[in-house]
DNA sequence: TGTACATCAGTGAACGCGCGTTCACTGATGTAC
DNA sequence: TGTACATCAGTGAACGCGCGTTCACTGATGTAC
C-alpha cells in the first residue's frame, strides 16, 4: 500500500521535527518514539529513516529549532525597545509564551535525561542555555554602563536570578497540570527583581 | 547458587532505595534499572521483588525519602536560628549542600518525566513541592509579621523567587557537569534578592 | 514530445535488544511442642 | 534441648513487550536523449 504522497526531504523534515514536538508535548520525552511520531506525520515508521538518520538525528534537529526560538525572542526584543529594563520584561513576557505555547521546550531543556549517555548532546544544550545567558548579560551589562541598572552586581548574577524566574514559573505551571498562573507569577517576581536591580 | 546472606526486609528495603538513589545519580533516571539497582545491592534482580512490589513501588518509596530530606532542612533551620532572613540563607546553604550530595534528587524532582503516564506520582511530587514552598511563605510571612519583610509582597511570591534560586544553580551545575559553582552563585543572588525583600 | 532509465520516498515484515516481571526452586531462619 | 514444620529471602531461567532500526520491495517523480 502507499497511502501517503511523497513528498521531498525538505518538507518532510520539518514535518517531523514538528511532529516530535507535539509528541513530546503530549506524551514527554519518555513517550517520544518514532512509531509516535511518524504517525503524526502520517507516515510508516520506516519512512523516518528516508529524511533522518536516526533518532538521535531527530533530537538533534530539534535541539537546533529550540534554540533558534529561543534566541530569535532575545532578538526580536533587541528591535523592539532599547531601554534595557524595559527589553527584559518584555523578553520575560515573550519566553513564557513560548514556553506556554510549546511546552516542549522546556520538557527537552530542562529534562535533565536528553542527554544521558549523550555527552554531545549535555554540550549541545549547554552551549544554548550559555548563548541565552549571555545575551542575557549583555543586556544586563549595557543596563549597568548606561546607568539603567546598579553597577555593584555582576550581570552573571542577574542573568541567572532572570532565568530563574523563567525556570521556576515553568516547572510549577508543568507540575500544576497548566493551574499555576505563570503570567501573574512573572509579573509579581519581575516586579520584585527589577526594584531590585534598577540603579538607585 | 546462594551468594548473598539473608536479610530482613526492612534492612533490605532501604538499602534498595540507597541503591536506586545511586543509580540515578550516575545513569539518570532513563538508567534506573531493577538490572543495576540489584548489581549495587549486590542481589540478583529478582530478588528486589521480595521487597517491593514493583519498579514504581521503589519510586514511590524513593519520593518519600526526598520528601523527608527536603521537609528536613527546613525544619532543622526553624530549630537553629530564629531571623527570618538568617532561616532563608541558612536554609538556603543548606538544601544547596543537600543536592550537592545527592544528585539524584534533583533529577527526580525536576525530572518532568518521573510521572509520564503516573497522574498519582505527580500529584504526589507536586504535594512535595507545595508542602515545601508552604514552609517557606509561612518563614516569609512570618518575617513580615515581625517587620524583618516588607510586607508589600505576597510571601508567594517570594517563596517562588527562594525557589528560583535554587533551581537555576542545580540546573546550570548539572548542564556543566558540576563545574558551575553553586555556592558561590547563591551567595550573590541571596545578596541582591534578600536585599530586595528586606524590609526597609 | 515520447521513451528509457535512475533516483527517490514510500511500504510492511522482521530483527535484536533491553527491560520489568513471574515462577518453580532452595536452603536458611524462626517457631511450636 | 531436639525435632518437625512454616516462613522467608534468596536464585536463574524464561516470558512478553515496546522500541529502534534494517531490508527487499514498489511505484511515482525527475532527467537524458
Amino acid at each position: 500500500m502507499m497511502h501517503t504522497p511523497k513528498l521531498q526531504t525538505d518538507v518532510r523534515q520539518e514535518q517531523i521535527i514538528r511532529a516530535a514536538l507535539n509528541v513530546v508535548a503530549s506524551h514527554g520525552l519518555k513517550g517520544l518514539t518514532m512509531q509516535r511520531v511518524a504517525e503524526q506525520v502520517g507516515l510508516a515508521p520506516s519512512a523516518i529513516y528516508r529524511h533522518f538518520q536516526n533518532k538521535d538525528d531527530v533530537l538533534n534537529s530539534i535541539l537546533g529549532l529550540i534554540q533558534g526560538r529561543l534566541l530569535g525572542n532575545v532578538r526580536a526584543v533587541s528591535e523592539e525597545v532599547t531601554d534595557p529594563l524595559e527589553r527584559l520584561q518584555s523578553l520575560l513576557q515573550r519566553q513564557v509564551q513560548l514556553l506556554r505555547e510549546n511546552p516542549a521546550i522546556p520538557r527537552i531543556v530542562f529534562s535533565e535525561e536528553v542527554y544521558q549517555g549523550h555527552p554531545e548532546r549535555q554540550a549541545t544544550v549547554y552551549r544554548i542555555i550559555r548563548s541565552y545567558l549571555e545575551r542575557l548579560r549583555h543586556i544586563m551589562w549595557q543596563g549597568q554602563q548606561t546607568g539603567h541598572i546598579r553597577p555593584d552586581v555582576t550581570p552573571d548574577t542577574l542573568a541567572l536570578m532572570f532565568l530563574g524566574l523563567i525556570q521556576t514559573a515553568v516547572f510549577l505551571w508543568h507540575m500544576s497540570g497548566g493551574a499555576f498562573d505563570m503570567v501573574e507569577h512573572t509579573e509579581r517576581a519581575w516586579r520584585v527583581l527589577s526594584q531590585a536591580i534598577r540603579a538607585k
